[in-house]
DNA sequence: TAATTTCTGATTTACGTACATCAAGAATTC
DNA sequence: GAATTCTTGATGTACGTAAATCAGAAATTA
């Protein structure tokens, strides 16, 4: 059997009492006792019970989540990563808000964080708006010692503890890798689609992408399609009419579906490589219909998982492992592509199923 | 607060045994009360504490874990899961026995299976080799009762419980894809390196990647290196030197520490498009230094953490849910490089620094 | 030495569930 | 109607830890 604090109480042989009140670094222990009481547990290889010492704090972390609203697949995918989280408190006794507010709203954001910091949570994760206001109100957050994560999109790191999202730039370095050796020759045309150059996330990938091809492709300025699905179809079929010579397209924001239905609907071959970010159920379709080869991606429900877990740590005064926290960038062919039920790309499901933590 | 055991009782008008002959489908309800009480669970939404009904049961899962001895850096970041998985029973509830066996030895394999029998574990997760001896073992498990998983190297379907590892075909064709978009040209000439043919893994790889080449390029007969790192580097450099119209090598065992030293060695470019298997501190090296494109993981992590849940809940006679423990293919490229910490394709660390093959 | 202050022990209750026991009521059988 | 089963209630203990209380013992200060 596993040693208790019974066995520590017994090896050190103090009472119980003092046993629980070095291991929960409460005063009134004699500095020698204390050493003498981690020499036991030390000894034993005790390990506390996580799970029995909540049960009997009975603690729980109220935390809220701000999310945008918005039919982008990649933040209804969020979402209901979010939502999958507070259907099973169980695990974790985690009890989460969870705020919708309107997209690419920084005064809405903003707003919704100072609503939070008026309950009072244990910590607070946000879908971040580079905006001036929702770095003041980050700003508050801090002030008001509650945790603060930014989810996805970044704020500054001066103004939030955590950042539980993927090095875009590095995102856009792998994109530029593999467009380089999907086209596969010298000084070939390149097209960048985004959806607003406003949002820090799709700068940084635009930074990467370039930095990575920049001495063997000629990249397009890029397109800026606001995500919005009937803007970017036009701006892609106008895009494929006038430069014939174009052989890659790189879409760094989440205009897919605009793309994709301007690809189908192009009379010729298309570019010989497109590569996109976010994998959803277009982008899944259109990998597996040839019409993408590559779909970079960052895993939601980790982002979700590991901003909680981050929240908590920070929460119990525990730094957080920086490096454990760290959010993959996938790369998806058709080739390797994860079952539906199984990521981001997948068809809606009925319910909330608990899923398999990584 | 959320709803406990009393709630239900309250809600149902029922005392709090007959809401645990509920819950726990013990005998002795009139079918008109259990029905009364599924609809106040239904009512309150009530969900059980796993964490406190596992502490009231203090139940222990006594799991044994079969892996291969030898210098493959993967296979010892696989043990260093495991033991970092035995180190941390606080979360889980397991108790895990590590056996190493030596590789490749299907009689010692069997004979390490029939040994945990005798111990009568809970589950068994095993690195298979694929002979017949092992598969009588294996059905002597399940014979037995026990749960059996595979690990990372499957049997047959119909002689164990579930496989934790990744769909080898699948991993095969996402390489062949990937080769055939870095090569970039028409009945380019590729060559295949492999440990063994008599490999399951190795065998659905080559399978794979020939699928997804065949109609396009011109895929050498299969080297077979052993996995052994002087061998292996003669045959590649063999190649090289016979071969020089070689545009792409595709690394599907675990001969990589050979095949990189061959290309160190090489005096003249190496081929344009070169892609291995597993990231170990050797491939990442490699892929840093530009000696390879790309290299195809599965998390051994993930794997062994999969093992665990799925061994548990066959335990539990949950059925578990397939879907959710599907092992992804991961893709590395020098830009998307996990943090060194963070993943099997790290350096070494002080307790166990294991050199030598792949 | 007396009066404090600081430390430690002993004990109890609690967290939410599992599980066992005993008694008593209800329904069934003969 | 008696004997038997089936169903339910009441109660207590346990899991491993947290947290509080109160009573002494030890160390410190006056």
């Amino acid at each position: 059997m596993r040693p208790t604090v019974h066995d520590i109480a017994a090896e050190a042989g103090v009472s119980l009492a003092t046993v629980d009140r070095v291991l929960n670094r409460r005063p009134g222990v004699k500095a020698a006792t204390r050493m003498r009481v981690e020499a036991a547990i030390a000894a034993i290889g005790f390990v506390r019970d996580m799970a029995a010492a909540n049960l009997a704090k009975s603690r729980v972390y109220p935390f809220t989540f701000i999310l945008p609203a918005g039919d982008n697949s990649f933040m209804r995918g969020l979402e209901r990563h979010v939502r999958d989280a507070m259907a099973r408190p169980s695990a974790d006794r985690v009890a989460i808000s969870l705020v919708i507010v309107p997209p690419f709203d920084g005064a809405a954001v903003a707003r919704a964080l100072d609503a939070a910091i008026s309950n009072e949570p244990a910590g607070i994760a946000v879908v971040a708006v580079d905006a001036p206001d929702v770095v003041d109100a980050a700003r508050r957050v801090q002030a008001s010692g509650i945790p603060l994560v930014t989810l996805v999109s970044d704020l500054g790191p001066s103004c939030r503890d955590h950042f539980a999202g993927i090095d875009n730039h590095a995102a856009g370095r792998t994109a530029g890798s593999l467009m380089r050796r999907f086209v596969g020759q010298e000084s070939a045309t390149i097209a960048v689609l985004a959806g607003s150059m406003l949002v820090r996330d799709h700068r940084d990938r635009l930074d990467g992408f370039r930095a990575a091809l920049s001495d063997s492709c000629r990249v397009l300025p890029v397109l800026e399609g606001q995500d919005d699905p009937a803007a970017t179809e036009r701006l892609i079929a106008d895009l494929l009419a006038r430069h014939p010579d174009i052989v890659g397209i790189y879409s760094l924001g989440a205009g897919n579906r605009g793309l994709i239905a301007a690809l189908q609907r192009h009379d010729r071959p298309r570019p010989r490589a497109v590569i996109a970010h976010e994998l959803t159920p277009h982008t899944r379709a259109a990998l597996e219909g040839d019409l993408i080869d590559a779909v970079l991606n960052q895993d939601a429900g980790h982002e979700v998982r590991s901003a909680i877990r981050v929240l908590k740590a920070k929460a119990d005064g525990i730094p957080a492992v920086e490096a454990q926290e760290r959010i993959r960038i996938d790369i998806f062919l058709k080739d390797n592509l994860p079952f539906a039920d199984d990521a981001d790309g997948m068809s809606p499901r009925p319910s909330s199923a608990p899923r398999g933590a990584n």
